[in-house]
RNA sequence: GCACCCGUAGUGAAAUGGAUAUCACAACAGUCUUCGGAACUGUCGUUGGGGGUUCGAAUCCCUCCGGGUGCACCA
């Protein structure tokens, strides 16, 4: 329709012997202001120094000219300082309700088929805790990795994992002190434990401090040690603790994929590529890399005054996680030679030295330079007057004092719905099924209803709401939805988008069904799934509103079954919607 | 110090250079409606300060103030 309306714009400049004009046809924010609007008149008032109230006058008589070759455009007005603003007809409403009903593939566009995309997501590390920073990458790479798949990608899902390192060593340490857990104890349970010994060896790692001196810790040198067993594999002991710490932290992660509907095709771990990066690093000293003190560094200064330097092999000859990140990416390309786009998502504190990164790579190999984004995201911040301890130190405390990682908020959410359905009258496996979506959902929304580069404010009191703008609010509506298309099943009321029944009122949902498409294609070519997410919250409320001013089955009224057919429509579109947010839509709640 | 990101009602957010800056939460006032009250209908209230560009600025430029993140052997 948009192209429509621009065509017949363009026609009728033509005729007033106007050119080559660049001028925009878009959505008002203001349905008052019609369906369509453009700034033509403006544009053309400026290159011309004329009246633009004027010509938007001479303009619109034009098309009303044309207007009768267009069925679907009810009226043409100006407004405001020159806007031409187009209300379309109940026809061309109808005619939408029924392209959605009829049409599997309504929402999706051809603008990435046959692009292979890997995007890289999530990301926690083995013996470590799932933060919350973990739930946030992980939300908005399932969804960008779904929004993408919507355009025609062929889109395959990644997760980077530090199975080595100095994290390893302390969480071993902490095993060691504490010893192994109860074995009858959940994956999850075992999974926290061993979260709770890397945090005991983390912070017996650090300096001693004695007064206005620091002295190094003697557990320092045992991690260390343990540190290099683990690079080494030489003592037994530590190698068994290894592994089974190993497979239960990431057993403890497939959990939570599963709740969270993420599969990943793809497990990537930073034993397996620091080899393939050293490699490149030792291959191109002197060339990109310069060794400095004894380290091989990379002066990103010199190629770009916004870049720094930065070390890629330490001066006792290890690899950082700079070449660890260079052979990741060269495997990537590597295993997949027709890869269109090769997307990175994480926190935004790795954005600098990502750009060091990916300015050495690209000057090794240039073709890569086009095919690889970093898209970074915010952070968890405390919201003004919420209570929660030790945030600044990036572990957020619960009113319990208990450490909220991403995984005890996710458990903790899904609680609180359980606790919400448990006098509904389904089987155990239901209320749980239920409880997970409903919290995944929640937990979801908080974080994706807002553009991917800004920080989120976390309130545990209120970060989870049920209520008015969050994910259970676009589930409920959803629900609601079925229930009324299943009254009319019972009371035998068919859909008909045809039957008009004289009745030419347009509803607001009606108003907005029809852009669905336009909010997908926008979303993938930004990599932003907010656009999905305040687009289904103004299209539930439109729904509820209608709704609720609206008795939608009814076997006395003839325009029921072209409600009906809106609720269905209603129904396709958010169920989509919220697939592409990664969120569940049931159909009872 | 340098670099990058950010500053919008009490709170959390939205707004391809466009119209009277939108939405939710909170607060306040209603609806107790048939199809699910996890709802609906109202009221209240906002672009950090100062310049500039433009017919038009929350948006672009400059500057000041305030916050976050990153800057050599951690990841």
């Amino acid at each position: 329709m948009q192209e429509k309306i621009k065509k017949l714009i363009e026609g009728a400049l033509k005729n007033l012997g106007i050119e080559e004009i660049d001028f925009v046809v878009e959505h008002p924010e203001d349905l008052i202001n019609g369906d369509y609007s453009t700034n033509v008149a403006m544009v053309c008032a400026k290159n011309f120094k004329q009246n633009p109230k004027e010509l938007a006058e001479k303009i619109v008589g034009t098309l009303r000219q044309a207007q009768g070759e267009f069925p679907e455009i009810q009226e043409i007005q100006v407004a405001g300082a020159g806007f031409i603003n187009f209300f379309l007809s109940p026809k061309f409403f109808h005619g939408s309700i029924e392209e959605i009903l009829n049409n599997e593939d309504f929402a999706r566009n051809r603008t990435l088929q046959n692009k292979k995309i890997m995007v890289e997501y999530t990301d926690p590390n083995p013996f470590k805790p799932f933060h919350i920073g973990h739930l946030m990458t992980n939300a908005i790479g399932e969804s960008i990795a779904r929004i993408l798949e919507s355009s025609g990608a062929d889109v395959s899902r990644a997760n980077y994992q530090g199975d080595i390192g100095l994290h390893v060593a302390k969480a071993i340490w902490g095993l060691q002190k504490r010893g192994l857990p109860n074995p009858d104890l959940s994956t999850a349970e075992k999974a926290n434990y061993i979260g709770e010994c890397y945090s005991l060896g983390a912070g017996e790692y650090g300096p001693i401090r004695l007064g206005d001196e620091e002295k190094e810790s003697p557990v320092k040198v045992e991690i260390d040690e343990i540190n290099k067993k683990i690079y080494d594999r030489t003592d037994a002991k530590i190698n068994k603790i290894y592994e089974w710490g190993f497979k239960v932290t990431m057993e403890a992660f497939e959990d939570l994929y599963r709740i969270l509907g993420t599969k990943f095709d793809f497990y990537f771990l930073e034993s397996e590529v620091a080899q393939i990066g050293e490699n490149i690093v030792r291959d191109n000293v002197g060339k990109v890399f310069k060794e400095s003190d004894g380290a091989i560094i990379f002066k990103g200064e010199e190629h770009d005054p916004k870049l720094h330097t930065r070390v890629f092999i330490t001066s006792t000859g290890l690899p950082t996680y700079e070449t660890k990140e260079l052979g990741l990416a060269e495997k990537k390309f590597r295993m997949n030679p027709n890869m269109n786009l090769s997307l990175v998502i994480t926190a935004n504190e790795q954005a600098d030295y990502m750009r060091v990164v990916a300015k050495a790579l690209s000057l090794i190999h240039l073709e890569y330079t086009d095919k690889m984004r970093h898209i970074t995201h915010g952070m968890m911040r405390l919201a003004r007057g919420a209570t929660a301890e030790g945030l600044a130190s990036g572990k957020m405390s619960s009113r319990k004092g208990n450490v909220v990682t991403g995984e005890s908020l996710l458990r903790d959410t899904i609680a609180l719905v359980s606790e919400k359905v448990k006098d509904r009258e389904w089987d155990e496996e239901k209320k749980k099924k239920i409880s997970e979506q409903v919290g995944v959902s929640a937990i979801k929304y908080s974080i994706l209803k807002q553009s991917t580069g800004g920080d989120i404010a976390f309130d545990f009191e209120k970060s989870i709401s049920f209520e008015g703008d969050s994910g259970p609010y676009l589930q409920y509506s959803y629900a609601r939805a079925n229930s009324v298309i299943e009254k009319a099943r019972g009371e035998n009321i068919l859909p008909d988008p045809h039957l008009q029944a004289g009745n030419n009122v347009v509803f607001e949902v009606e108003k907005l069904l029809y852009r669905f498409p336009e909010i997908v294609s926008r979303s993938a070519a930004e990599y932003e799934p907010h656009y999905i997410a305040n687009y289904l919250i103004e299209l539930a409320r439109a729904f509820n509103s209608f709704y609720g001013n609206t008795v939608i089955v009814d076997k006395e009224d003839k325009t029921s079954p072209y409600k009906v057919a809106l609720t269905f429509a209603f129904t396709f579109v958010m169920k989509k919607g919220l697939h592409l947010l990664g969120i569940e839509a049931p159909e009872k709640m």
